[in-house]
DNA sequence: CGATAACTTGAATGCCGTCAACAGAAGTGG
DNA sequence: CCACTTCTGTTGACGGCATTCAAGTTATCG
């Protein structure tokens, strides 16, 4: 998963497909709701998420959860945070995961082979774009824009490590783990899907979603593809 | 101003502090609101800020404008995306300011040193946990708070490179500025601004804002620094 | 001194949040 | 296998915060 996700910036020597592909072996399985690394924990590791999703999000004083980013299958979750000597967010899986815990001399390994690095630092600037493209999200469109522009780029960044089948992925988050991305209440996302799905632009059951018109979708969120820098 | 920053995280050899400050010397001055780099440009040289205020920001469709960075003296504008081959954002001044256009070269030369590549990378991180926390601000807080934790950030940020004197600061921008950074419209910021006046936490005449009460701007805005990692 | 930009204020509208009640699914234990 | 609990999803009524609109004032600058 990491080696195709790696591979979206450019193709990769054997040697280092080897190298990524035993790197990212193994996991250990989490339910969902399980922290990861919590704010004010020093880093040790680094974290790759194999399967199923996660989420940086911080905690405020009222009580509510803002999630500040969304993990995929292929996603680090702290790649760069660990010259800090404390997080100051939290990171925790949202649905069942297997995650990686890699000691940093791992990640320095990678970091020796020149097509892998540079593959590291394109991934770690698109995660950045990802972050600043939510903060356009929530600062200035309405809830239905918001809501499609995510679920198109979720729906983008599945096909981009081949989790998308026709236009259906594993989709098992809650509308509230939505809303907590979007600035929004679990209500409101509630009332923006399902009009999505009576307007037959989704279609969404057993964990699945589906996209059924995905030109559709894209208009609505005004989504384009291009921060995501795919290649 | 960019020694002074750098060494917010830690001593910089003699040598060091003479190198960047050679590269950080000089300059062109611009006035409020000139692109220095716009949306799909392709990213020559590194943006240094040496006097004013500038930012990141985006254009949506509807024609508004979300910022997503506020760039004060001694912050790099662009420092790391320069891999990626097209800017997905802009960054233009706010105020007058002296920018310095930084070649590839002389970034590579600073990374050769150790301890200014590791104040770098702190500087690159804290700009994360800036983004970060703005997204909490808005997606999270309401206006009052939002607007209170922007002027504490930027309060602490300036007086990490000594530009404030006493309780007050050089500040140009205008409400709308604010408002486009905190996904709120000018008349809203305008509200909240002048009943903080009212309460007397702040004041804020001719270019400048004095903060009368830090400590209560500080809990309106739930502000804690901890994201700053200074240390 | 005129023109433009920024600030200020009030009134009305509207989107989204809050509250509340219920339905359906999933998991637990008897 | 069936009560029971819990979590998630669904829907409607109401209210509030921020937006929009609009008008007027103050700064700023040539």
């Amino acid at each position: 998963m990491l080696v195709r996700k790696l591979e979206g910036f450019g193709p990769l020597p054997e040697a280092d497909r080897k190298l990524v592909a035993r790197l990212a072996d193994g996991g250990r399985q989490l339910p969902p709701r399980s922290d990861i690394i919590t704010e004010g924990q020093n880093p040790e590791n680094v974290h790759l998420i194999v399967s199923g999703m996660a989420c940086r999000y911080k905690l405020i004083d009222s009580g509510c959860r803002q999630i500040l980013a969304i993990f995929l299958p292929g996603d680090f979750c702290d790649l760069h945070v660990f010259i800090l000597d404390h997080m100051d967010h939290s990171i925790s899986t949202l649905t069942d995961c297997t995650v990686v815990d890699m000691p940093r001399s791992a990640v320095f390994q990678m970091l020796e082979r020149p097509a892998i690095a540079k593959a590291l630092w394109w991934a770690t600037l698109v995660d950045e774009a990802v972050l600043r493209e939510r903060l356009v999200d929530i600062g200035r469109r309405p809830a239905r824009e918001r809501i499609s522009h995510l679920l198109c780029e979720i729906y983008v960044r599945m096909q981009a490590v081949g989790l998308v089948d026709g236009q259906s992925f594993d989709f098992r988050l809650t509308q509230t783990d939505i809303a907590d991305a979007l600035g929004l209440t679990n209500v409101s996302v509630n009332k923006v899907i399902m009009e999505l799905r009576r307007d037959g632009v989704l279609e969404a059951s057993n964990a699945h979603i589906s996209v059924l018109k995905p030109d559709a979708l894209q208009a609505i969120g005004k989504f384009s593809d291009d921060y995501l820098h795919l290649t």
